[in-house]
DNA sequence: AAAAAAC
């Protein structure tokens, strides 16, 4: 294995772009995959977020597309994504490492207009960028064909075929020419995946990197029994949020789609700053709160599963399970949001009595304990740094300057007591001062170091370094300004 | 028992 990118075999082209985006590594996937991709062999990743799988497939991609021209309507590269946003994420990054290519890239996402989508395939594209409705739609109104296609990546198998895609793979796939080059990755490895494989791949070389279904290291993850009665579960997150050291942005996962609408207004009425994210939303509104989350204008994201897997948003502090998932794997996805390229992530999730069945399932699937709050000697979050317990106990006031509710509870210590926690919305939750308070979000950052509560709201604090440390290259990486152009795509 | 993806 090379220790740097100048061993894999990538163009200058390419590692000229690789190195300007401040990557000197690559990271175990790309060094194990890109040799072979640069071979033309077919290939089988399993990896999960994180791993830097995006640029394991995008790099070597480049330098290939570096021979041959596009032709109208007939594009070269076929990547197919199960959601609009990860379709989105791949295209930036042929963005970021083909900036010293002339490549034309097209982005075939439902939810936006055709207009631009048509004129830039006219053109003839080297790169597109799927998910699979709009494309097979594109197809029918014989505007794509996929006759010249060299190279086919098919991206998130697991999930696409979870989502039911798989009579679209298949057709899709039916119409692309037997000779080519098909690399297929997907974050864990079943019957189901072994079979299109066999169907899809010729001869394939396999790279592995990380176990499927394990959780990282990285995430203290932690249990948090409430009731299941909404406002009080609400209340319950509530004072888990405002309980929560070091939070400097976070995930809140429901179930239902009508539930995270619910959850992100309560949240925002509370005086969070709070965005919601499904697909049942416009795919302005979508780009719009996730980028506003990305660049940290949004502290606090309400999401469906549709944020569960591969976005890419780095650095995320914290994972709250607003319920508990029923399908267990999307636990170990829902909580992979935090906890990314070695860093430390916190994963609290909220067990009402009735899910005890679905708990069980994750327990079986990670095949370790979740330890649960209210145990006083595992309740700390392991994840921040051990202060001594006096100074935990320090009432919370104070962290803002005009509060618009009260301390959330009693200054006692911050178990057992915080998830029964009732109610305490003091009858005044929505006087929400119009402008927003940066200055009282820095200072508790920066001038209040004891202080337990970390600021929900706040907004400032963190940037640059954050998006810099981040990501040891590939799924994460600096802010996308990109996503709100949901149209010009190409360079 | 949920979400996602085409018009």
């Amino acid at each position: 294995m090379t220790d740097d990118f100048s061993g894999l075999g990538l163009s200058s082209k390419v590692t000229d772009a690789v190195a300007a985006a401040g990557y000197t590594k690559p990271t175990e996937i790309q060094a194990q995959a890109i040799p072979h991709l640069l071979q033309k062999k077919d290939l089988i990743g399993i990896a999960q977020t994180g791993t830097g799988k995006t640029a394991s497939f995008v790099l070597p991609m480049l330098t290939l597309l570096e021979n041959g021209r596009a032709r109208a309507r007939m594009p070269r590269t076929l990547i197919l994504e199960p959601t609009r946003e990860l379709a989105a994420q791949v295209s930036e990054n042929f963005e970021k490492y083909g900036k010293n290519h002339r490549l034309s890239m097209a982005l075939i996402i439902g939810g936006v207009s055709f207009e631009d989508q048509n004129k830039k395939l006219d053109r003839g594209v080297d790169v597109l960028i799927a998910t699979p409705g709009r494309l097979l739609d594109q197809i029918e109104r014989g505007k794509i064909m996929l006759n010249g296609v060299e190279i086919l990546v098919i991206d998130e198998a697991d999930r696409m075929l979870d989502m039911g895609f798989i009579d679209d793979i298949e057709k899709i796939v039916n119409r692309l020419p037997p000779r080519r080059q098909t690399m297929l990755f997907s974050a864990t490895m079943d019957a189901q995946i072994e079979r299109l494989t066999k169907k899809f791949l010729k001869d394939p070389v396999h790279v592995q990197v990380s176990r499927a279904a394990s959780t990282a290291d990285t995430i203290d993850q932690k249990l948090v029994k409430v009731s299941s009665k909404p406002d009080e579960k609400r209340a319950a997150l509530r004072a888990r949020i405002d309980a929560s050291e070091g939070l400097t942005n976070a995930i809140i996962f429901c179930n239902r789609k009508r539930d995270v609408a619910t959850l992100a207004r309560s949240l925002e009425r509370h005086g969070y700053s709070a965005g919601s994210l499904h697909g049942d939303m416009d795919q302005k509104s979508r780009m719009e709160t996730l980028d506003a989350f990305k660049t940290n204008k949004l502290t606090l994201l309400v999401a469906s599963d549709v944020a569960a897997r591969g976005l890419d948003i780095p650095a995320v502090s914290h994972v709250f399970n607003f319920d508990v998932p029923v399908h267990a794997e999307d636990y170990v996805h829902r909580i992979g949001r935090t906890g990314r390229a070695g860093r430390s992530g916190v994963a609290y999730t909220l067990v009402a009595p009735a899910d005890g069945k679905h708990l069980d399932a994750i327990l079986k699937l990670i095949q370790k304990p979740i330890d649960w709050l209210d145990d006083v000697k595992t309740a700390k979050p392991a994840a921040s740094e051990e202060q001594a317990d006096g100074a935990e106990a320090k009432p919370s006031r104070g962290r803002r300057g005009r509060a618009t509710r009260p301390p959330a509870r009693a200054p006692r210590e911050q178990n057992a007591t915080t998830e029964r926690a009732t109610p305490v919305e003091a009858a005044a939750p929505a006087e929400r001062p119009a402008a927003e308070r940066p200055s009282a979000a820095v200072r508790s950052a920066a001038a209040e170091p004891a202080a337990p509560k970390s600021n929900s709201r706040q907004r400032a604090s963190r940037k640059p370094e954050q998006a810099a440390a981040d990501s040891p290259f590939g799924d994460a990486g600096p802010i996308p300004a990109f996503l709100l152009r949901s149209t010009r795509l190409s360079q």
